[in-house]
DNA sequence: CTGGATCCCGAATGATACTG
DNA sequence: CAGTATCATTCGGGATCCAG
């Protein structure tokens, strides 16, 4: 899951930051603003804390979300989107989503997309 | 490399439609216009046959793609991104490129985006 | 003790090479 | 070219470790 040397093109680049099964997910619940990592464990459906942290530290690393530890008990760390590269994936992200929800009124599973099928505030 | 049956999201769905080493770099190719086959092959530095054959129909199954073949001698395919969902993905894949030229300016990396790297007409 | 982070391993999936 | 074999990568369970 780690990039390549050398790409052919900056949206390969960009291509293999995202993938994997759950950092869209990860960044989409994120547009609702900074949480904890246990917050986004309960939040996103069937993910374990390990796969979690796996996205989650790699989406740190490319720049697209950062963290905050606040010192003192109970340990606490935020996890938000940056500014820049977080802001601005969100918004291919969103086009993806718009695709997705006409495709699947297009094929009459318009009741597919019910409260559970998109994360909550 | 099919799709599930449920998804909990669009978005997810839409991120499992267009996932997979050469589809966005196929798309991205064919923004410039319809072509064939052997065009395609030729311009998408290191795919094979095969992989394209693949990719390509997963994209026309899915609604990015469509293709039309030409009667007559020599036999002739041509695809072309689909009016409705072609071009909105293309939407997503423009800010993921400039995202990814953004990143490799700062990361001091702007010779790899030299002619070959973005795929030319 | 609690919440966050990492390691090891087997199973599943994807990419590519090989072959007829 | 299609089918299959092979190789690499990813997923996910569970144990474990670290820090306040």
């Amino acid at each position: 899951m780690k990039l390549r040397d050398e790409y052919t093109c900056p949206l390969e680049l960009v291509h293999d930051m995202i993938k994997g099964k759950w950092k869209p997910i990860i960044l989409w619940r994120l547009r609702l603003g900074a949480t904890s990592l246990s917050k986004l464990e309960s939040d996103i459906d069937g993910i374990t804390q390990k796969m979690l942290l796996e996205h989650l530290k790699e989406l740190v690393d490319y720049g697209f979300v950062d963290k905050k530890t606040f010192a003192g008990y109970p340990l606490h760390v935020e996890y938000f989107l940056t500014e820049d590269m977080g802001n601005q994936i969100l918004e291919a992200l969103r086009i993806m989503q718009h695709i997705g929800i006409e495709y699947l009124k297009k094929n009459g599973k318009e009741n597919e997309l019910t409260e559970k099928h998109v994360i909550p505030d």
